[in-house]
DNA sequence: AAAGCGTGGTT
DNA sequence: TAACCAAGCTT
């Protein structure tokens, strides 16, 4: 019986009492998975419900969301944010249909080839559809391990190899998806990055950040995001105006979006340039259509 | 490898 | 209220 065994049982007996009942939990085919974890980048779960459900309602394989165009994903995403994924999630449909007989395959470096799926999401997928071995490392993991392991408020910037060695070497033999969905679930409802209820959680004796006394950030400033003026919102409000048309709109519609034409212009160019938008010409644009 | 990329709820 | 935060990926 070592320290690592008493933590796996710990919040493997924890997360069978406390996971919450969620859709892709429910159903773990690879597609379901593979939707809700690439809608859940960077956005909360009570947001991507809604979508997720109508999404997997409309297009429950790969194969018929490949047949729709991507216009038609990039609207039904709608306000989830980065709009991109679901050009990605498109892109990512076709591949799985062309190179993998509509199958999503269950191979972590076929995963990673997919547009979209970086390092986390191809664990993720691996793990939580097909019950794999992988150190699963999000927002959530990164910061209990920061916490109960290294006894810091929160972790680096970006994995490091320390990082990801460590997170390895915890895994447990057997059962480490349940592990990696544990983990991720305490730092998503317990060991959260404001307010952590450690009265709550399952393992406070044993973290070494509590111990300390919460001890302060010390790395580096955490850097939010800027937002207000940013090309980001630009893009947002043109994007928001295509989505809520039916079909093309003309260039005035656009225009009517943001004052400053300088940026607006870079703004709709950049959006072209990442095929979220196409020019269909007399000056209309539109959601990209099925390809020529 | 640092910066860009949406959106909205919480503090 | 401004800042922070949310199951990251790409270039």
């Amino acid at each position: 019986m070592t320290a690592h065994d008493d933590l796996h049982r710990r919040l493997l007996d924890w997360f069978a009492v406390e996971a919450r009942d969620l859709p892709w939990r429910r159903d773990t085919s690879g597609w379901s998975v593979l939707v809700s974890e690439v809608m859940l980048q960077q956005t909360p779960v009570s947001r991507v419900l809604p979508v997720y459900e109508a999404w997997m309602r409309r297009w429950p394989t790969p194969a018929a969301l490949a047949a729709d165009s991507p216009g038609d994903a990039v609207r039904a995403w709608g306000r989830l944010g980065y709009p991109r994924r679901a050009l990605r999630l498109h892109q990512a449909a076709v591949a799985i249909t062309e190179r993998h007989g509509g199958e999503v395959p269950d191979e972590h470096a076929a995963l990673l080839a997919l547009p979209g799926v970086g390092e986390y999401t191809a664990a993720a997928v691996a793990s939580f559809a097909f019950g794999q071995r992988h150190a699963v490392m999000d927002t959530n993991v990164r910061r209990v391990f920061a916490r109960v392991v290294e006894g810091q408020a929160f972790p680096a910037p970006s994995v490091t190899a320390a990082e990801r060695a460590m997170a390895t070497s915890l895994l447990p033999e057997h059962d480490a998806h349940r592990w990696a969905a544990a983990t991720m679930e305490l730092g998503a409802v317990v060991c959260s990055a404001r307010s952590p209820r450690c009265d709550a959680c399952p393992v406070a004796d044993l973290c070494r950040w509590r111990a300390a006394g919460y001890p302060e950030h010390d790395g580096p400033p955490r850097r939010g995001q800027a937002w207000h003026g940013t090309d980001r919102q630009v893009r947002g409000r043109l994007m928001a105006v295509l989505r809520e048309s039916e079909g093309p709109v003309p260039k005035a519609a656009l225009d009517a979006a943001w004052e400053d034409a300088q940026q607006r212009e870079r703004c709709l160019d950049s959006l072209v340039a990442d095929g979220l938008v196409d020019p269909v010409g007399d000056g209309a644009y539109a959601l990209p259509g099925h390809g020529p």
